[in-house]
DNA sequence: CCGCCTCGAGGTCT
DNA sequence: CTCGAGGCGG
């Protein structure tokens, strides 16, 4: 029988309680120091110890514990319901404004009875769930979220696992009450993360980081919420006792010293004509932000101002809320144009009425194919939702039903070419359909262009444009005829003059020694990427080997299987395209035998790496060619597979791939030491 | 059969 | 950059 370690529940003598005391002190200033500032001073472990001593002194002596207490971050069991929290000073909303003529009608009714400056303070306006947190003699003694400004639901428990709040105000002398109000958010590489777990414990992901946030705060059991990744960011005052400030100066500066974290962008005193250069400036920042931020809250700067201003039924008048362009936008759908790309698949892509999304005009939106176009059941003249999420790419979210009127179409895909007329095949298993004819000008266009770039021959200036003239005009009809260009010719096309028609001239003329892998890739034949074509290019190193292997030989390459291999030996047998490499070849066209492999540092041997990010000095390709030379293999996408993810600025969702997968993360300069270093 | 990978497709703005 | 389709390899 093992015998209590400890006396349990007895009184705890001074030296505890002072040590109590003292833990508590610590770990609110190294946490404050963690999770604010961003400045720890102490290791993880060194604060985990101290943590677990408080934990520990807490069990025995429950008198010690005390609601500012940092113990309190780890979660209580769960509550059977929310309580009502009533807002002493209601929670308001905000008025809207959507351009700067709304903007400046604010000012405008502002400056009305207003002698001398006006000055507003500016802050982001992030997309989270408002609370209110009250703070008696500085401690944090309740929390409610926002509900309907009156009343909100108390998420106290909760909201005191938020790791960068101060459960104690970090001011010599607190106030008797005050309601701090701001944001809870979860940031986006913390959404991603947990999503992505939620994923693979088979539980419904968040649809965004707000709903994430927010279902995160409203767990019955708190201890839940203490493993999200929640912030609180500050932006305003409710019911104040014993405090005075009289500007928004004052009061951004005071929740500063009082612990708590503010947006960096916020600003004070700011002449309102700076203020739409400010918006410009956030409008654009906006995707590289941690956080989703929907508009900017500009307030008055002068607090007794704001008083004299009062409130509307539902607003204050001294603040307005100017929103950001809807990265979400409603739209019709007016028809759907099919286009046909370089192997010749027919794609169908959505013609939209022109809509604002994110500040751009979107008119197009890819619909990928017909699957796609059955599973969304979209149908022509449908109302549908666009977003451009994160990213530049418009979709297609979904349709609104609700909205047909029944004039709606459906789409079929057309049996025939909509460029060329020849009948389209769909093959056995396949989405995709296909224009197979070999004349058709769409599919000469993107083969022509495809060989012109960068990745294949790489000749610069062989635009979109330019490519559909040559072949419209007959120009070009194969690969080869782009060697045979002259100066004269290209000129007498639209919108070339005789210096960028030699230009380009010279251009095709510097590619006529090429790589092999280039050549290979730019043949574009299916499945044949730049990777697959490096890889061949290191078994076949001259083109008459590879004409002339067999379904085997190829197979037997590691990363070809049999699909590519009957691709390749069926591309090689045709005698139109043997007849078009011996014309390219007749052309001037010299291809550099394949690389052999490079001796010398193989540290690299079996590791599998992924670059993602802006890296501080070496470029994307130095970075590739570091880790090929030194036998690493470089990769697309972080799998539980992937050695080691090199990370720079901006890494999107393969750097939180990597933390979900806990894949080592390298910036440059420990890749650098990586490569050093002789394992 | 499954997980990992590559290929190929798609906007807008600069 | 992101997504779906489909090929490769264990």
């Amino acid at each position: 029988m093992e015998k209590p370690l400890k006396e349990s529940k007895g009184q705890c003598s001074e030296e505890e309680r002072q040590r109590a005391a003292l833990l508590r002190n610590d770990l609110s200033r190294h946490s404050y120091r963690y999770y604010v500032l961003d400045d720890p001073e102490i290791t993880d472990a060194a604060y985990d110890a101290l943590f677990r001593e408080l934990q520990e002194l807490e069990g025995r002596f429950p008198e010690l514990k005390t609601q500012d207490s940092p113990t309190l971050r780890v979660g209580a069991p769960p509550l059977s319901g929310f309580s009502s929290v009533f807002h002493r000073l209601p929670m308001l909303s905000l008025e809207n404004a959507f351009d700067e003529g709304e903007f400046f009608a604010f000012v405008q009714r502002i400056r009305k009875g207003v002698a001398g400056e006006l000055l507003f303070s500016v802050e982001p306006k992030f997309d989270g769930i408002a609370v209110s947190l009250r703070y008696e003699n500085g401690v944090l003694t309740e929390a409610a979220t926002r509900g309907d400004g009156l009343v909100g639901e108390g998420v106290t428990e909760n909201v005191r696992t938020i790791a960068n709040l101060p459960l104690r105000l970090r001011v010599e002398d607190p106030p008797a009450v005050l309601e701090v109000r701001g944001e809870v958010l979860m940031d986006r590489k913390g959404f991603k993360v947990l999503n992505l777990s939620r994923e693979k414990a088979g539980e419904a992901p968040f649809a965004n980081p707000r709903n994430a946030a927010s279902g995160s705060l409203r767990q019955l059991d708190s201890r839940i919420t203490a493993t999200r990744p929640l912030r609180f960011f500050a932006h305003g005052m409710g019911e104040v006792e014993g405090l005075f400030l009289s500007s928004m100066a004052e009061l951004f500066a005071f929740l500063r010293s009082a612990g708590f974290a503010l947006s960096p962008l916020a600003q004070s005193a700011m002449p309102p004509e700076k203020v739409p250069q400010i918006y410009a400036e956030m409008v654009e920042r906006r995707e590289s932000l941690d956080y989703e931020v929907d508009g900017m809250v500009i307030k008055v700067e002068d607090f007794d101002l704001q008083t004299r201003l009062g409130m509307t039924s539902r607003t204050p008048r001294w603040a307005l809320a100017w929103k950001f362009p809807a990265m979400e936008a409603r739209t019709r759908l007016e028809r759907i144009e099919v286009q046909v790309g370089r192997t010749g698949v027919l794609t169908p892509v959505a013609i939209l009425t022109p809509v604002e999304v994110g500040g751009v005009t979107v008119s197009r939106a890819t619909l990928h194919n017909m699957d796609e176009i059955l599973r969304k059941d979209i149908r022509i003249g449908d109302q549908v939702f666009i977003q451009r999420a994160g990213d530049v790419i418009p979709k297609v979210v979904k349709v609104i039903e609700h909205l047909r009127d029944g004039s709606e179409t459906i789409f079929q895909m057309p049996d025939h070419c909509p460029v060329c007329g020849s009948l389209v095949v769909q093959e056995e298993g396949e989405v995709a359909v296909r224009c197979v004819s070999v004349t058709c000008p769409a599919q000469l266009k993107e083969k022509i262009r495809h060989f012109a770039s960068k990745p294949a021959l790489d000749m610069d200036g062989m635009g979109e444009k330019l490519v559909a003239q040559l072949v419209d005009r007959g120009l070009v009809k194969t690969f080869a005829d782009l060697f045979c260009l002259d100066a004269p010719a290209l000129a007498a096309m639209d919108r070339m003059g005789e210096k960028s028609a030699s230009n380009i001239v010279r251009a095709i003329h510097d590619r006529k020694k090429t790589s092999f892998h280039r050549l290979l890739y730019g043949l574009g034949i299916r499945h044949v990427g730049v990777h697959t074509a490096k890889i061949l290019g290191q078994r076949f190193r001259t083109f008459e080997d590879l004409m002339d292997a067999d379904v085997e030989s190829l197979a037997s390459v590691e990363g070809v299987g049999p699909v590519l291999a009957e691709a390749i030996r069926d591309y090689f047998s045709r005698e139109e395209n043997r007849e078009a490499l011996k014309a390219l070849f007749a052309a001037g066209l010299e291809v550099e035998e394949g690389e052999a492999k490079t001796e010398g540092n193989r540290q690299l041997e079996g590791k599998t790496f992924v670059i993602t990010g802006i890296l501080p000095v070496l470029s994307r390709k130095d970075a590739q060619d570091l880790i090929t030379a030194a036998g690493g293999r470089v990769a697309g996408s972080v799998s539980a597979k992937t050695s080691y993810v090199v990370a720079g600025e901006k890494a999107g969702s393969k750097y939180e791939k990597a933390l979900s997968l806990n894949v080592p993360i390298l910036d440059e300069e420990g890749f650098k030491k990586l490569l050093a270093s002789d394992m």
